[in-house]
Parts: C-alpha cells; structure tokens; sequence
RNA sequence: GGCGAGGUAGCUCAAUGGUAGAGCAGGGGACUCAUAAGCCCUUGGUUGUGGGUUCAAAUCCCGCCCUCGCCA
C-alpha cells in the first residue's frame, strides 16, 4: 500500500547564509524522513522555499544599499547551492517572490475574507513625514524607556534586552534619516484567530498521541492563554499586495503568507512537471499526512496559525464541495543546536556557515554529527572535538572500515566477484537475521521521527557485524579453508549490503558510492537539480528531485553471488585533530 | 513576574512506578583482513536539592536552586 506523504519544511529567510542551526532543526530532519518514506515506495512531495518578504529582508537590503529583491535573489540562489551540496531532496524548493505565490496567497486572503475570518481595525502606528511612509518597528530607535538606553530599537532594546514597542521609545527617530516620527492612524485587516479555538483545540487533542510532548504542550498552551486576532496586513513597499481596492498600497504580513507557501509551492511543482492537479493528493485526500519540519520557535505559527488559515479558507480551486484542506499530521519541532557551549548570534558572526564548512568536510560526516547530536528532546551543542570524535571513531572506525575491510578482502581473493557461499550457518543466519531485523525497528524509529534514535539503532547493527567477524572464519582460514571463508565473507557483504540501506537516509552520498562499490549499476536515489521556471514577468531558480531513476527499495538484501564489484575505496576520511582548533578560530571572526 | 522545557556516569545522551543503560573517554586482554580501524572484559552514578505519596519514585505531587526558550 502506497501511503501519500507531504513534508513542508520551515522557509528560510532569505537575508543570510544557511547554517548547521538550520540543518538541524528542519532541513536534515525533513530530508531523512522523505528519503525514507522514497525508499519504502510511498508517494512523498517535500516542499518549502525561501522566505522573500519582511523587514528582515528589506533592512538588510538597505544595509547594503540594494533592493530586496537582488538581495533574496542572492541569498536564494546559495541556498538552492548548499541545499544541493549536503542533499536535501526537495521536490521543489522555490521561493514566495513567484507569481504564482503572490496569485494563491491573495486567493486564501480573498477566501478567509468571504467567509469573514478577517476584520478591520485601526492601529496606531510611526510614520516618517518627510520619507511619506509609515516605520517599521525596526526601521525606528531612540531611548529605551524601561533602562534608558539612548540607541535601542524600535523593537528590542540591546542594552536591557527588553522587548519594546516603537511607540514607547522616548526621543524617537527614523534610522534611514534622523527624522523624528509622529503617530498616525491607519487601517488593517485582522485575523479572527478567536473564532477557530474550538477547532483548534479539537484538532490538538486528535494528534496528541502522536505530538511531541514540548510541540503539542506548547500549542495547548497557547491556546489556553487566550488566542488574540493578529493584523495580516502592514504597511511596506515589499510583499505581496493586498487584494482589496483602495489597498493596494499596503502588503500582506509576512507571518501570514509565507507558511502558506507549503500549499502554493505544491501547486507551483504539480504546475512544473506538466500535472496542474497533482498537488490535490496531499491537500484533499484525508489519508493523505502532512509534517512540518521546524524549529521551536516556529511551533505557534505550524501548530496553530497555519491550521486556523487552512480551517478558514476549507477549500480552494477545487469543485467538490465536501473536500477540505488537510491540516498536518504532525508537527515535528526541533529544539536549537548551539555551536561550542554558546547560541548561534549572526551579528558575533558566532555560527558554523554550510556553505563555508561544505569547502573543507564532505556531506557526510556533516549529516552524520548533525544527526547524532540533533536536538530533538532539547537544546543540543555542535563542538568540532565532538564531530572529528565521532568522524573518526564512530562514522570511520565503525562504518566505513567495517564496508572497507570486508570489501577489499573479497575483492582480493574472489577476483573482485562476491564469493558462492556454502549453506549459511548459524552463526550466519543469527547475523543476517539481527541485520534484516533492523528494516522494521529502524523503520519504526524512522516513521516516528526518532531520527536519532533510528541512526544509533543501525549503527547498533554495524557493530554486531564487526563482532560477528571476530567469531567467524575468514582471513585465518584463507589459506586451508576457503570455502568456509567465503561463506563468512558473503555473509558479512551482504548484511553490509542492507546496512547500505539502513543508512542511505541519513548518509545518501556514501551509501550511493558503497551501492556501486558493491556491483550495482542503478542509483538508490534520484538526482536534485537547480532549474529555471518561467513565469509570466518574472524566473525563479528552483532546487527539484528527478526520482525516475531512483531504485533503493527499504528491503534487505538479496546479494547475488559472483557480482562483479567495483574496486574498493574507503568511504570516509579521518579528521585531523589540528582541525578542532582551527575551526574554532574561525568563530566570532569578522567574516571577509 | 507568568508559562513551557530541561537539570541522569568525565563527555554526549537513553530510560515516564518495578533491581539506573548506551556510545565515547579511562583500565585490562586476545587478534591482525582493514583508514593503528575492529573485537571481548572492566572502573565509574545517594538520577540538581529538600520534603511528600507508594510495597516500590529518575519517573507522580509540593517547595527551592540552576540553564534555555516564549510571553509580559
């Protein structure tokens, strides 16, 4: 039975590089999980994209005096990059600057607006005279009026840490050109977030079996607190316009339409590969389940806010009238990784960058740290005495010599063929049996999203093989008893063989070198790609998967005798412990 | 200040009422096919702290201390 799998991932803001607090908490979860669900044959479209909009877009653009737009496009394009690098297998990663998003989010506006989801309401607000525009938060600093501070922002005062409103600061003034701003009225459109409590409440109770205890505690939490209606529109130049006559000077908030971004983005792939409805499989079959890969802070806006737009809107560009949206299925949140003891700050430049650490480290071994050590229960540390440990010790030592040793072995004295094996004994039987036993616990691990736990579980495996060649005959026998080796051998090839498996969702690009090393002419995975799709103004680089080649299935193996195999090469490379100390250095270092 | 999460072996982490476990590090041993890798054995914890419930608590309840996050 082929089960239908949507997995969003959270949409990276579009204004820096992406780095390992971002592999962990989203992009490398979500990837292990559809590689998986790839492997075991079910239907899997992973969507997400870069996030375009917002002030933190726009200040950084005017930071380097560019616009918003060559600034995304900057940064999307590195994305599509590194993401391609270290192997995140979306089906379509695009980003919220396409027509076609700006058409469907003004479409599910226009919806929740027809059935009354959105009120109006007058806020109070900053506007620059002589700029002729309305602040926002971070565009404004004066004194702090809680510590007094005369340089804080319009949204947090960097001297007490203090959340504040722009309107509160004392002496306030315009950070573009000194200007002082006054008050000024102006109207916006609300989402009626109180009107869904009920449902919402109703629907965490439904998956609470399944949630995370800190996701699902947390949105009941919220919940219970009193749920507020929150202003979708503001203000700004840059965004997606709002679809209202008379309000085509102000956008759409970027909370409210980048998450809608999951939808539209799976519009956008149905679009591209010449199947305009295939996106309705996810969207309105209700067997169909959907996850949301994120990070914690993201939890009210995956859990809640996300939930109560799809409620609200109820169905879009479809003609049945009793089809609803589907609301995820699980939203598997992930906790911070620090880096070396201390939290990630962009402005200390104290961050392991991906595009900078994918010069020196291959994939591989980024994933496989980064997967041990992910936080998924609370807040975990990346310390490069940690990864090189675990590099050498772990990945190497236990993995990758275990393929090697045996391989090499076999290619020596069986004229690079896999050796006939006589009649498996026990000893052989006991091995492959604990092996193949792993598709279904690891798998478990893997279906629950315990991804940590689903790695040790196969790593677990490939130290019983290394035992198992403590006890069985083989290179002492090769002299008076090759046949007796060779049964050994093949054993050992094959429950490597399926551990090749095991591993490929976590380790793609080493699990794909072992498959050829091992005789086999067709890929386990399919092949990413960065293309260009044209819309009607405007292209966009887009990463996708080609999954037509793709032949890995989530079974053991069945290892043929006399395979011809590829000449052995080691899959990983030790770390040098220098390296701890230089890439320390690096951190908090002005980037060049 | 309110809410949430967390505080378990030197390190990274498991274990939600039933004799506290794993990997690594430390100590010992046998082996040599392999990236001096791998295998076997082993030292090590009054589970932050003080109470309580229970035949039984890391686990449930209350107070306190510390860390992180969200909110004010």
């Amino acid at each position: 039975m082929t089960d239908l799998i949507h997995i969003s991932v959270a949409w990276p803001y579009a204004n820096g590089d992406l780095h390992v607090g971002h592999l962990a908490g989203a992009y490398l979860p979500a990837d292990i999980f559809s590689r998986y669900h790839r492997l075991k044959g079910n239907r899997v479209l992973m969507v997400s994209g870069s996030d375009s909009h917002g002030t933190p877009i726009t200040v950084e653009a005017d930071a380097r005096g560019i616009g918003p737009r060559e600034l995304f496009e900057h940064f999307h394009n590195r994305f599509l990059e590194t993401q391609k690098v270290i192997g995140i297998s979306y089906d379509l990663f695009t980003h919220t600057d396409t027509e076609n998003h700006h058409r469907i989010a003004q479409d599910f506006f226009l919806r929740l607006y027809e059935e009354e989801y959105l009120y109006r309401e007058i806020q109070h607000q900053l506007y620059s005279e002589s700029e002729g525009r309305f602040l926002p938060d971070r565009y404004v600093e004066g004194t702090c009026p809680i510590c007094g501070y005369e340089e804080a922002r319009g949204d947090q005062c960097d001297n007490c840490g203090n959340l504040l409103d722009a309107q509160d600061l004392i002496e306030p003034r315009s950070r573009t050109d000194g200007s002082r701003p006054v008050v000024r009225e102006t109207e916006h459109f609300f989402l009626d977030l109180p009107a869904f409590t009920d449902r919402l409440l109703s629907y965490l109770e439904e998956h609470e079996d399944h949630w995370r205890p800190n996701v699902i505690n947390f949105a009941r939490n919220y919940v219970k607190g009193g749920l507020k209606g929150r202003p979708v529109t503001r203000d700004i130049a840059w965004g997606v316009p709002v679809p209202i006559e008379g309000w085509e000077d102000k956008r759409l908030y970027v909370w409210f339409e980048a998450v809608m971004g999951y939808f539209t983005a799976s519009v956008e792939w149905a679009h591209n590969i010449g199947q305009p409805e295939a996106w309705k499989d996810w969207w309105y079959n209700p067997e169909a389940r959907g996850y949301c890969f994120i990070g914690k802070d993201n939890i009210p806006f995956h859990t809640l806010i996300w939930q109560a737009e799809l409620l609200g809107v109820e169905r879009i560009y479809e003609e049945d009238e009793k089809a609803r949206l589907n609301l995820p299925y699980d939203v598997p949140a992930n906790e911070f990784m620090n880096v070396e003891g201390a939290q990630f700050s962009k402005s200390r430049n104290w961050a392991v960058w991906l595009p900078d650490i994918l010069e020196r480290y291959d994939p591989d071994p980024i994933r496989y740290y980064v997967t041990a050590v992910m936080p998924e229960t609370r807040d975990s540390d990346f310390s490069w005495e940690d990864f090189v440990r675990r590099n050498n010790d772990e990945l190497v030592g236990t993995w990758g010599n275990l393929a090697n040793r045996v391989l090499s072995f076999a290619y020596k004295h069986w004229e690079g063929c896999v050796p006939e094996p006589g009649e498996l004994r026990p000893i052989d039987q006991e091995l492959l049996a604990q092996v193949e036993g792993g598709f279904e616990i690891v798998g478990e691990l893997l279906e629950g999203v315990k991804l940590r736990a689903a790695l040790q579980e196969a790593m677990r495996l490939a130290r019983e093989v290394n035992g198992y060649l403590d006890r069985a005959p083989w290179f002492g026998v090769i002299g008076e008893d090759k046949a007796a080796a060779a049964t050994t051998v093949y054993t050992a090839l094959r429950a490597i063989d399926s551990l090749k498996v095991l591993l490929s969702p976590f380790l793609p690009f080493s699990a794909e070198r072992l498959n050829t090393s091992l005789g086999y002419d067709q890929p386990l995975f399919g092949e990413q790609k960065i293309v260009t799709i044209e819309e009607e103004e405007r292209t966009h680089g887009v990463l996708t998967y080609d999954a037509s080649q793709a032949k890995g299935r989530w079974t053991h193996s069945e290892l043929k005798p006399g395979q011809q195999l590829g000449k052995p090469a080691p899959l990983y490379k030790k770390l040098d412990e220098s390296i701890i100390e230089q890439e320390r250095s690096r951190l908090g270092q002005p980037i060049d």
